[in-house]
DNA sequence: TTGAATGTTTTTAATAATAAAATACAATAA
DNA sequence: TTATTGTATTTTATTATTAAAAACATTCAA
């Protein structure tokens, strides 16, 4: 079989829902309307159709379709789910990578990994192809694909678009009119950060998570598909690191607040250089846990 | 054929140059050695050294291969040239999308596009997965793509993002050291700057270039793999819009020059804010430019 | 004996072939 | 006419296949 009939199966199973709306001897849309209910190709239920006669649920004549027994819970046609979505396989290759610490100049063999993450080979040469965009994989000459990242120079680098990118974010933010929901966003996670503040010795862990809120926050700010792309990245990897890392996480983290907590009063008092000053340092400050991180894992 | 046996070809060729460098009677190198010296595998290798061997070139006994006759040009294979590198593939399906005012909103036909590039399907199927990282194609729920660019939306966070990166640029340009090479390359790029203005109605035309030249020098201070990714993407589509838009040509690259020489001499003086301004000002009109470039050919 | 070289087998990736689905076009009946 | 069905064509997703790479085993010469 060339292609899977995924797409028949699904439909046929859609067809027996809708079928299951009516009573016996009801008729059935025309093929077309059937088409647009189930987005699919009129192909697709003409042969759904032609099942259907051939269970003796439908009778045909004609024009007319005529449902001539209800279908039961027997009639249904398996399904096998095992087909993730590309921001599903996104996620979960870069959590191999870095969970696993696979090593930079790894061979990947797109045969095995795309087992390993059950899709379709050319699913995942796809989704590789996509990647290489951002550095982090090659292709080679002879064939295949090589992982480049996760390198000093890789880690270093997209720190500093990082930088780039969400003091631009600030930059906008500031001069944004005082009704806009972006000022009482802050006040609240400002909030948030106090009362984390104040229990530090108990749930400093929850910090990775208020990080990722404070990021998101600022440079949701800023419109633009591009930026929004390298977001993804960014945060997934920064994000998944302050997780990993476990090296003085307690007083690491409590100060990382205190930084988010100036940087939020200068935004809040609209002090646009200090505000730039205080993010930068705190950005600067996660660079270097990444870094540390790296090299703890023997990477880079 | 499942895979082509272009490997072989070259490799079989390859061989053939490496043995007329030899005499009749001399011995060949080991299979590995040859393996390497041409870059594939030895299984390639001993394929070729099989085929020398029926066509009388070669001689084996054990380990020595021994040159029986000088290999001619009628030995030779022949090698279809029609696999065009990726990057070349990546210009030339943006000058065809601009070139032909491709609308927004088409879809792509996988087999029919990668005949007219004359690359393999799955091979435009890779490179259309990368593209879609920037939002300008995306994959389609029915199977296929479709193209999303170049809208107007497109154009503006594109405009944005560039603005972003440029300026980024110019802060870290300014901060490098009297001895480095950027002080007399925009010395340089000044002098060609005034040169065109004085020939300005008779060169016009000469802009596109400079104009590519002085986003280069600028942008290159900048060593990051992700603003270099980039910047390939703006800089052809920049270009290629001001080769394009014809309208007001001569009045509009005056303008432009004008605009360049002054953000030119407020680095060279190191005063950040007003070249920042400057840089600011001439990709605002570089925006308006493409905007307006969009609307004449009745895109966006 | 040892290690470089060759022989053999297994694995992997690129492509052609193919079946499913989508689309386009033609015919028909209400 | 126009909505609907019938038929043919095009296109895509996947499988099967072949070339090439890589791994492993063996042999031979120093």
């Amino acid at each position: 079989m060339a292609r899977t009939d995924a797409v028949f199966r699904n439909s046929f199973n859609g067809l027996i829902k809708i079928c299951n709306k009516l009573k016996v001897n009801d008729k059935l849309d025309p093929e077309s309307t059937l088409a647009t209910k189930l987005d699919v190709s009129r192909t697709v239920i003409r042969s759904v159709l032609q099942a259907f006669v051939k269970l003796n649920i439908i009778k045909i004549s004609g024009r007319t379709k005529t449902l001539i027994r209800m279908p039961n819970k027997n009639d249904l046609l398996t399904i096998q789910e095992r087909t993730i979505s590309l921001g599903q396989l996104e996620t979960d290759f870069l959590n191999w990578l870095l969970h696993f610490d696979v090593p930079p100049n790894t061979i990947l063999n797109v045969t095995k990994v795309s087992k390993q993450f059950s899709v379709a080979p050319h699913t995942l040469q796809e989704f590789f192809s996509g990647l290489s965009r951002f550095g982090l994989i090659e292709r080679r000459a002879k064939g295949g694909w090589i992982l480049r990242g996760f390198t000093k120079n890789f880690a270093i680098e997209l720190s500093d678009f990082r930088v780039v990118l969400e003091i631009n974010a600030i930059r906008h933010l500031i001069k944004l009119p005082e009704n806009h929901p972006i000022w009482s966003q802050l006040g609240e996670l400002k909030n948030k950060h106090n009362d984390l503040l104040r229990n530090i010795d108990q749930n400093f862990h929850d910090f990775s998570q208020l990080d990722e809120l404070y990021h998101i926050t600022i440079n949701k700010i800023v419109k633009n598909r591009f930026v929004e792309e390298f977001q993804k990245i960014i945060s997934l990897i920064f994000h998944y690191h302050y997780q990993w890392d476990k090296t003085e996480e307690r007083s690491r983290n409590e100060a990382a607040i205190k930084e988010h907590i100036k940087t939020i009063e200068a935004l809040l008092n609209k002090d646009e250089i200090l505000a730039i000053d205080c993010a930068k340092k705190h950005l600067n400050t996660s660079k270097q846990t990444l870094l540390s991180s790296l090299i703890t894992h023997n990477l880079g």
